[in-house]
DNA sequence: ACCACCGAAACATCCGAGGTCTGTTGCAGG
DNA sequence: CCTGCAACAGACCTCGGATGTTTCGGTGGT
């Protein structure tokens, strides 16, 4: 195993294991790169690694960190990952966004807090009557991540940030080619509101599988795929 | 933003551009480092970085490829982001794969082939009476895998794989101090198995939903968490 | 046709020299 | 005493070249 690999695993063990915390500050380059037996170019090259998926932080002039750590720092790197998927899996992608968005929906309904509900609503709002395309992505974008916030599980909102990633662009060209999305994504995101405002956890699960399925299907007549619609389709999930 | 991220990005947008398709043969370090404007040195910190996350495949002595971006491949990447995260976020990775096995095994139930059932039901007779911890939970890995790539979807199957490793240690810990807790996995394996022999989705969702509520639970006795135990409930999922 | 050997190509690793940014220190001025 | 500016030191950034290792493919002998 390359030294660089080897050296990615020491510092993961260090992180792991405590000698290494969270926020803490790392050896300078030259003395970590003795202690662990290398240069400092292959060093770099662990350490410029342990960044991209956000482990560690280096600030020039300063030194190098072990980040917070916390999973919305961690999970939003899978953004990048997902940024190389084609468009022939982002209808699976669309599948898991469909089992995970009406159960964090459902968990919205059951416990987010009134100001968070109101600040929810307030989004509705937000929008013009004739918004651009971008906008209206925008605004779903952030209606969904504040529902996903309120399940109260932060890895459940990432991963659904993290996926939203790749579906965003496909509703940038279902606004663009769909005549009645606009209206409609409007309609479901108010049915979505009252449910959780209601506290009605049951409903807003369904509008929310409503709400991504609609997507799903339209994805998926664009494609032109051929695939068994059931594949995607998620048994005895609605009590409805 | 440092040469290299820079650098980062370039081949990203390669690679999604399709200027680079997956197994491509990337050129030569020297050639690419003067392409991009940059020295080898930073050239291959960048390429380390995406070799990370499995987006790059560096062969000593042949040369640097594009992997197939399959997502399993990319996925996995997340097992090792994964690997970061204290005790004190696995209920919230727990709570996630409650959500999201359920669905997996419904979806095996109905689109499982029947040999690849068969297999399944080989892995629950692989067991010895008394196996080893380990023993135990590498059939149980192997077990859920199989029916997570038995719902159809790679990412589902990879993003389920990602989420049971920090599950599995906990798993070990149960295995040690649980005493029941080796013939309690046995039987709903079983019983998950026999679900999905008999291609009931919805009796097989629900097993699961028992059997990963199983673990949760005792998790969280272990933990000594004083959580709202509603926090990381599904609503309205169970039809039962 | 098969196999062992050899050389070219490409990555792996290391090194040392400059450059740039950041946080700190110390001094002068208000 | 407090504030502001300038110089300094520490740490990371980037570079380019030299040397070691591994793999691939061609060559020649059997």
């Amino acid at each position: 195993m390359p030294v660089t690999d080897v050296a990615i695993d020491k510092i993961k063990d260090m992180i792991i294991s405590g000698e290494l915390a969270p926020g803490d500050r790392l050896p300078k380059e030259a003395e970590l790169a003795q202690r662990l037996g290398l240069s400092r170019s292959s060093l770099r090259e662990a350490v410029k690694a342990l960044c991209l998926i956000r482990v560690l932080d280096v600030r020039q002039g300063d030194g190098t960190y072990v980040t917070s750590l916390e999973p919305h720092l961690l999970l939003d790197a899978m953004t990048f990952v997902v940024d190389f998927h084609r468009d022939d899996t982002v209808l699976d992608f669309l599948a898991v966004r469909r089992i995970l968005e009406p159960a964090a929906t459902g968990l919205a309904a059951l416990h987010m807090s009134d100001e968070d509900i109101a600040e929810l609503g307030a989004l509705l709002g937000e929008l013009e009557d004739s918004p651009t395309v971008e906008a209206l992505v925008a605004n779903d974008l952030q209606f969904h991540r504040k529902i996903a916030d309120g399940s109260g599980n932060p890895v459940l909102c990432s991963l659904l940030d993290s996926l939203s990633g790749p579906t965003a662009r496909a509703r940038i060209w279902r606004g663009l080619t769909q005549e009645g999305a606009v209206a409609k994504t409007r309609e479901q995101h108010t049915a979505i509101y009252e449910a959780i405002a209601a506290r009605e956890p049951e409903l807003a699960r369904s509008w929310a599988t409503v709400h991504v399925a609609g997507v799903e299907q339209w994805l998926r007549n664009a494609l032109g795929t051929a695939d068994d619609p059931t594949t995607t389709d998620e048994p005895a999930a609605e009590a409805s």
